[in-house]
RNA sequence: GCCCAGAUGGUGGAAUUGGUAGACACGAGGGACUUAAAAUCCCUUGGCCAGUGAUGGCCGUACGGGUUCGAUUCCCGUUCCGGGCACCA
């Protein structure tokens, strides 16, 4: 009796069924291999899941189904990123509770998520927002607190050998006020006077990845420069290890570059620039710095080659050094370039470059030449950067070029043939000169004098670095542009620190006494005073006496201490998440050494690029800690990496005329360009019409549906609507980012309800190779959808034939073993979009073939089960009914088979190419003579003594003769 | 400005990594079944040219060169689109 494929009833019975049975519930196996599959988990937002979301989870669940075919204990866990702004925002707007919210939406997110039928272990599922969870964040940040990274060992080491090594030393104050201080500038985590990115609007700061061209990531608010007292990370310190771990991980190049970049190692030179009095240089026109300061600065350079040009200095206006080093008579002009500096906005200072920068009245003596060059102060250079203060070089710097040339100052050309009338010679390229123009313009130190020319840029760098190293004059730096993660924001849905201050000093809650749980607050604002939001919670204040939490009137000085009132950024509960399902239940530990020996880290990590300089590097970081630690076993935490590109929604637009309710088709409008908005503008009647957002789902092709937008919102209910010639309106279209906003969300459970979630599963996955982005477009979703009553029809149609024991022919067994190759390889390499073809292919040729072998079926069942599992797990039931292989009423699990194994036999019809066999072909690359007919070309190919191997007790079936040298003979065993 | 990744029919995209470009799907056109619709199935579908026809010829993977018997694939240059970084000395 063939059933028809009723995807519905399928899909139900299944999903309750693996519910159930607990298919996916995974435990530590040590007699088998472990694979550890996750997804970067999502922030359960308002909107619900779009079609988007499911994409990386959909590959990664192929993923973890075809290894768990293989016989691998896989890992593949799904939890929330549960602390946001969002939430808290939705929070002050309405006043219920970000907690309320948050777990409504995730119930939303599972309803969703169970419907396209994940292989999630829900047992494992972690929500950062709960203490049982950032227990451990806290736990980890406060052992971030109490270590110190060793930069002989270049690891973190616990702070108490860093206190006796000072005690050791004789320099561990006394005071403990100056512990405190000193201790500060080693911590991990640590309480840092920096300037953040301050952003008025949300009232919190940012970490450098949340600020985007100068305004905040989100909302766009304007951010600016302010210097507060923040929890760090010391993030910086690992700089180098995150490097050179990027060689070791298999990520794409694109965002390993990324990285590389964000991390910025650039290895240089530090000089010392000193007075005329404490310098070894004695010369007659040279001054002091500047009277009555007896100092000297260091600058920092890539370019050590070019001493020989330098004709000024510069420091960051933020430098501690412009106070030193300002003259009385240059002050006023000094102070009044600090205040214009200041009130710039970083976004101003980003986009506009024009050259600024005042004159200190000092001067700094060039070590090499001995020259004496003023000192300017200038916005260009930057504080946080190096030693804030740098050698200018305007020949050879386009920066310090335009700076020179406003200013009138020289340009000394240091390399030949580099024409520097017009602008800078920036390449790291040529063949120095004029270093030294004269042999006594090369200052002399212990009898040796620098000298260049004649040598590559390359040379000279190497040459002038030994130099001021075996002279004293400076040292070989290597600099990083990474900085330390501003780890606190004034907010309240986020981890609460587990700090009180005694006197000031700041003080570890007892780790026994963690997790310190997020206080109840009756507003969600910032406090009058000012304070962020945790300034209103009543009870929050840590009693040393009883370890609890008591209420803020009880404090006295004796033994209870105000809490921390900041809360700690997003990313601090997903650095370490992936740990954290390994041993989800444990309250003992982060997770415990046997499961973190067993699962060791994540083999294949799926999500979004836009994380690259965010959550990428952080969790990076706070893993090669807890591995210093011992507590992670792996210094990188993610092995693999694909990032899956963004479906994007086809956004629809309605054209108001201006004024007015009525609303034009778009083929009714005149377009002009609008050169200065760099857009198109749209007329009728001259009339300007202005886009209105359409939403999607009142749109098919590019026709609206009228009566149901005026259903949509009282704006259209009374709209006028202008229709063209056919009667139709039509909207304009444009593809955007999927956003509630743009009304072009696509959600996946219409999808499921229309055509069942394996067919979303195999579209998502035909639409296009998974690293890119492309638009969401339903025209080609019922192929998927035909394919799937295709496989089924033919599992039917040999289920019911009274001979399904038939052996396969050669053909049947061909079409087989082609599909197991073609799809075992397209899944180790993520390249899913091409193995859907390949099943439709292998389906069509077995339907021609009127295939009737279960020999045939069984093994098509396991390899459509990763893509499509509910179908593919009702048929193998089907299957193993037929074969009797139920045991009391129970049926394996399509997941419990064993994934084929692909038989080069099978494929013997293969060809050669000089001796290879590949598909279908030999394949003779031989030299023919030009003049060669096609059947003597044939001729020699087939006599040829390396083709009788390949033809031995084969048939020929067909020749082919290509045009110039190549013979293609189709073979078949006899 | 610097770095990275791309560009293939009407559309999404294949091409065993140097070997007959355009798999598969969508869309379009034609046909079968049907009273009709839905569903299903079959044929055609890169462009141009010749032929009644089977078929044959030429052009064609953004553009211009190069290497090679042979290039979508490798090398050099140009244009365009996307992503990242950006006064980082």
């Amino acid at each position: 009796m063939a059933k028809e494929y009723n995807f519905r009833e399928i899909e139900k019975k299944w999903h309750q069924l693996w519910t159930e049975r607990q298919t996916y519930k995974v435990t530590e196996d040590e007699s088998r291999k472990k694979f550890y599959v996750l997804n970067m988990f999502p922030y359960p937002s308002g909107a619900g899941l779009h079609v988007g979301h499911p994409l990386g989870y959909i590959a990664s669940d192929i993923y973890a189904r075809y290894k768990r075919l293989q016989g691998f204990n896989v890992l593949n866990p799904m939890g929330y990123d549960a602390y946001g702004l969002p939430a808290e925002q939705y929070a002050i707007k309405t006043g219920q509770h970000p907690e309320k919210t948050t777990f409504a939406n995730i119930d939303r997110y599972r309803e969703q998520l169970d419907k396209i039928g994940f292989s999630f272990d829900w047992d494992r599922e972690v929500r950062t927002c709960t203490p049982d969870y950032y227990k451990w964040t806290q736990w980890a940040f406060q052992k971030m607190f109490n270590s110190y990274f060793d930069e002989e060992l270049q690891k973190a080491q616990p702070i108490e050998k860093l206190i006796e090594k000072f005690k050791k030393e004789g320099t561990w104050p006394a005071d403990e006020k100056a512990q405190n201080d000193l201790l500060m500038q080693y911590r991990l985590a640590f309480l840092g006077e920096t300037m953040v990115n301050w952003c008025p609007k949300l009232g919190t700061v940012l970490a450098n990845d949340e600020v985007v061209n100068g305004v905040s990531e989100r909302g766009g608010y304007p951010v600016e420069q302010k210097k507060m007292r923040q929890w760090c990370l010391r993030v910086s310190a690992y700089s180098q290890r995150l490097l050179d771990g990027l060689d070791t991980i298999d990520w794409s190049e694109s965002i390993k570059e990324t990285q590389r970049n964000w991390i910025g190692r650039s290895e240089g030179a530090e000089i010392e620039i000193k007075t005329l009095s404490n310098s070894p240089l004695k010369g007659e026109n040279s001054l002091p710095l500047r009277e009555g300061w007896d100092g000297s600065f260091t600058i920092f350079t890539t370019r050590a080659d070019t001493m020989f040009g330098v004709t000024f200095f510069v420091l960051a206006p933020e430098s501690e050094l412009v106070d030193k080093v300002t003259t009385p008579e240059q002050r006023k002009a000094v102070d009044e370039y600090i205040k214009y500096v200041k009130s710039r906005t970083e976004r101003e200072r980003m986009i506009d470059h024009t050259v600024t920068g005042v004159f200190s009245g000092a001067y700094g003596i060039n070590p090499i030449t001995g020259d004496k060059c003023p000192i300017y102060i200038a916005e260009y250079v930057l504080a946080g950067y190096g030693t804030g203060a740098i050698m200018a070089v305007p020949a050879h710097d386009s920066r310090d070029y335009a700076f020179a040339k406003h200013f009138g100052l020289p340009i000394i050309p240091l390399v030949e043939g580099a024409d520097v009338s017009e602008e800078s010679y920036d390449a790291k390229e040529g063949i120095v000169m004029n270093s030294p123009i004269s042999p006594d313009k090369s200052v002399e130190y212990d009898g040796e004098s620098l000298c260049l020319n004649g040598l590559t840029i390359k040379e000279a760098i190497a040459e002038t670095k030994r130099f001021v190293k075996a002279h004293n004059l400076g040292c070989v730096k290597v600099n990083y542009r990474l900085r330390d993660a501003i780890f606190s924001r004034q907010r309240y849905w986020g981890e609460p620190f587990p700090v009180y201050y005694k006197n000031g000093i700041p003080t570890m809650i007892p780790e026994e006494c963690l997790p310190l749980e997020l206080p109840q607050v009756d507003k969600f604002l910032p406090t009058e005073t000012g304070e962020p939001p945790l300034g209103n919670a009543q009870k929050w204040a840590w009693d040393e006496k009883t370890n609890t939490v008591v209420d803020c009137s009880s404090i006295d000085n004796q033994t209870v201490f105000p809490i921390e009132l900041y809360t700690m950024p997003g990313f601090a509960g997903s650095s370490a998440y992936y740990l954290r399902y390994m041993d989800p239940h444990n309250d003992k530990a982060l997770v415990s050494p046997e499961a973190a020996a067993y699962w060791q880290n994540v083999d294949l990590y799926v999500g979004g690029s836009e994380h690259a300089t965010g959550h990428l590097i952080y969790s990076r970081f706070w893993n090669k800690f807890l591995f210093d630690l011992g507590v992670s076993k792996k210094e990188e935490p993610f092995q693999k990496l694909i990032n899956q590109g963004m479906i994007q929604g086809w956004s629809s637009f309605v054209y108001r005329l201006r004024g007015t309710n009525k609303f034009v088709s778009f083929d009714l409008l005149e377009v002009q360009y609008d050169n200065e908005a760099k857009k198109n503008r749209y007329f009728y009647q001259g009339t300007e019409a202005d886009p209105v957002y359409a939403d999607i789902s009142m749109v098919s092709g590019n026709v609206l549906n009228v009566e149901k937008i005026r259903e949509w919102t009282p704006e259209f209910r009374d709209g006028e609507f202008i229709l063209n010639g056919n009667g139709q309106y039509i909207v304009n279209q444009a593809i955007e980012k999927m956003s509630k906003s743009k009304y072009n969300v696509v959600n996946p459970d219409d999808i499921c309800e229309n055509y069942g979630a394996d067919t979303l599963r195999l579209y998502e996955m035909f639409l296009g190779p998974i690293e890119q982005s492309k638009p969401w477009d339903v025209a080609g979703i019922d192929g998927c959808f035909r394919f799937l009553k295709k496989f089924w029809a033919l599992a039917q149609n040999i289920l019911n034939n009274p001979n399904t024991q038939n052996a396969p022919s050669a053909e049947e067994l061909k079409s087989l073993h082609k599909l197991i190759k073609k799809v075992t390889s397209d899944i180790e390499t993520f390249s899913y979009n091409t193995s859907i073809p390949a099943f439709m292919v292998a389906v069509n040729e077995l339907s021609q073939l009127k295939c009737s072998s279960r020999t045939i079926l069984e093994p098509m069942v396991i390899l459509i089960a990763p893509f499509a599992p509910h179908i593919a797990e009702e048929l193998w039931e089907q299957i193993q009914m037929v074969n009797g292989k139920w045991v009391n009423g129970k049926c394996p699990s399509v997941f419990d088979a064993h994934w084929p194994v692909f038989d080069e036999k099978y494929l013997v019809e293969t060809s050669v190419k000089l001796g290879v066999q590949f598909n279908g072909k030999v394949r003779f690359d031989m030299l023919f003579p030009a003049d060669a007919t096609p059947e003597q070309m044939v001729e020699m190919a087939t006599s040829a003594p390396e083709a009788q191997k390949h033809l031995e007790g084969m048939q020929i079936v067909k020749t082919i003769a290509i045009p110039k040298r190549i013979v293609n003979i189709v073979v078949k065993p006899v």
